[in-house]
RNA sequence: UGGGUUAUGGUGUAAUGGCAGCACUACAGAUUUUGAUUCUGUCUGUCUAGGUUCGAGUCCUAGUAACCCAACCA
């Protein structure tokens, strides 16, 4: 109907803002680290952060968190941008944390003349034993009283790089029996003598993600910062800092990250899993990095629908994998041109069909326009699909069997009469005869057949590799695991076959998406060459038939 | 056992004191030259115990469970 979609919790705190005029418009920011790939959980905070400046007027910052240059890389940075804009997202500024050093810098010689931060010569497990426990508060540094004076002096020097790595490390000063960790004295500038992807040598300091999430945000207006759950305790420090600094006051709105079945979403894992070659590379299609679903065949509507369809909340959540595989076969259904494809071939031979002869039959390349058809070669010699064929099948079998009839689609109704064998007992040849009569969309026989099977033609058929994916992980919820993940990966994540296919498939262009008629959506990968056409399979069509059998 | 956050079908997500709805999944049927698509229908839910109210998923009280926080990561 035209009952109107009822909001998120977001959309309900922003309409209350411009209702109250608290702002005029809003500004959101998407704030990658680029040091990895994009998944799909960062689909939704970028579906959520640009829909909602669309909806509202707004506009949308791209900006890279690039505060630790040890992990951070170029090659993401473009991977990200890559990512986002095929997501169909164009962003107003492509900003970078590091383009705000100085002003970070500043920011805190600030802090340390209000007397609110100061240097501590303590190393790093010094500094976690005096921090306390959640159930214990904990102790003031011996470095925590130091002048203003001396402070600026030594930060300046750690600026300087009179200092080693760890030697000293700035900190606020702010409650250290606090019941929130992240407020007793946080540290907000440490010392790594790296190189930074973009301000390369010039800085031997760096501030923590604190000292520059929120400071950033402030610099660029932003209005509403959207971020996940876990940095739900990091607010009253985040808001701790503009208040002291006296700078724009953004604010932090937090939701719940996305997790779904079968796979992990932690960039950790992701980057453990391509290090350890366990998959190939960050878009390996099995991944759930957005660079895979793309190389997989997924399009950039399909992730839109389902990040919209998922929702925006504050609770953990599973999602099934079957929604988005709902997504894309929704899209593909609409799009994607239908060709035929075996990937199991068994020959098949018309013996009442002349072996010189060969004839053109018109197929449909998509089901909801019959005006649009290609023309598909025809002889005495095809393959099929070894699944379509079943010596002894019971009552709910439709395929072909011995003596059984069932028509070649966009062809003929044919018989089989014959099962050829190897020495083995294998069956690797069918003989049948065709009913002349029985020719698509001129069908005469008056013959009915409940079963349907798709063909190609041998002597015309091209070679190719396909790709046939499955779920990356053999249990749902991989939050449950204790121990090492990869024990559970699903052994057959990827199973490689030779097919035979129309021949025009080897010609379309890398990246092209094609239903594969009864098994189906597939897209053509990058590794193919002119000798070797290779498809990735994006997701199978529904199937109740293998549902029947596996109810026995 | 400190602080924070969250509890609605199998999974998500609505209902803002007034008929527990929508989507996915599952199941059943119709149509079908893709066992696809399409169409129709069915099952399944308010964490627990009290209380307020004509009326509670919603408000109050007390529990319970799950998740997050002790990187010089973000």
């Amino acid at each position: 109907m035209s009952e109107e979609k009822s909001l998120n919790f977001i959309e309900e705190i922003i309409e209350e803002h411009l209702k109250e005029g608290r702002y005029k418009s809003i500004i959101t920011r998407f704030p990658p680290e680029p040091n990895g790939y994009l998944h799909i959980g960062h689909a939704k905070s970028i579906t959520l952060n640009f829909t909602l400046a669309r909806k509202y007027g707004g506009i949308t910052n791209l900006r890279f968190d690039d505060t630790n240059p040890v992990t951070e890389e170029t090659e993401y940075v473009d991977s990200i941008k890559d990512d986002i804009r095929w997501l169909g997202y164009e962003w107003a500024n492509e900003f970078y944390a590091s383009d705000y050093f100085e002003q970070l810098y500043e920011y805190a010689v600030d802090l340390i003349q209000k007397g609110l931060a100061y240097v501590d010569d303590s190393t790093s497990d010094e500094i976690a034993a005096l921090k306390g426990t959640p159930t214990e508060p904990g102790k003031d540094s011996p470095f925590r009283n130091r002048s203003v004076e001396e402070n600026m002096k030594m930060f300046s020097d750690m600026r300087a790089g009179k200092y080693k790595d760890g030697e000293k490390v700035l900190r606020a000063k702010i409650d250290m029996s606090s019941p929130n960790m992240l407020m007793r004295d946080p540290v907000i500038y440490r010392i790594k003598h790296a190189h930074h992807h973009r301000t390369k040598d010039h800085w031997v300091i760096y501030p923590m993600y604190d000292f520059a999430h929120g400071q950033s945000d402030s610099i660029e207006r932003i209005t509403h910062s959207i971020c996940t759950l876990e940095f739900v305790p990091h607010r009253p420090l985040y808001d701790w800092l503009i208040e002291k600094l006296e700078i724009f006051p953004s604010k932090q709105y937090e939701f719940a990250r996305l997790n779904m079945t079968y796979t992990v979403m932690s960039k950790r894992k992701l980057l453990q899993l391509v290090n350890d070659k366990v998959v190939d590379g960050w878009d390996d299609p099995r991944m759930p990095t957005i660079a895979a679903f793309r190389r997989r065949g997924y399009t950039p509507e399909a992730i839109r629908m389902f990040c919209e369809k998922i929702g925006v909340a504050r609770r953990d959540n599973l999602i099934d994998y079957s929604l988005l595989e709902f997504c894309i076969r929704e899209h593909l259904n609409e799009t994607a041109p239908r060709a035929m494809v075996v990937l199991n071939p068994l020959k098949l031979i018309i013996t009442n069909y002349e072996e010189q002869k060969s004839e053109w039959l018109k197929a449909e390349n998509v089901p909801n326009n019959p005006e649009d058809t290609r023309d598909i070669p025809f002889s005495n010699t095809l393959w099929i699909e070894h699944d379509d064929f079943m010596e002894s099948p019971d009552k709910k079998w439709h395929r072909l069997s011995p003596g059984g009839m069932v028509r070649l689609k966009h062809a003929y109704i044919i018989q089989c009469n014959e099962v050829v064998k190897d020495d083995n007992g294998n069956v690797i040849a069918l003989h049948c005869t065709y009913i002349p009569e029985s020719k698509s969309g001129n069908d005469t026989s008056g013959i009915q057949v409940k079963g349907v099977i798709h063909w190609v033609n041998a002597p015309t058929a091209v070679d190719a590799e396909v790709r046939l994916y499955d779920r990356l992980f053999t249990i749902e919820d991989t939050a449950d695991i204790e121990g090492d993940f990869k024990e559970y990966i699903n052994p057959d994540s990827l199973k490689v076959v030779q097919a035979k296919m129309e021949p025009w498939l080897a010609e379309v262009e890398n990246g092209s998406r094609f239903q594969f008629l009864r098994n189906g959506y597939f897209c053509k990968d990058k590794t193919s060459s002119p000798a070797l056409p290779v498809f990735n399979r994006t997701v199978t069509l529904k199937d109740t038939w293998q549902k029947e059998k596996k109810k026995g």
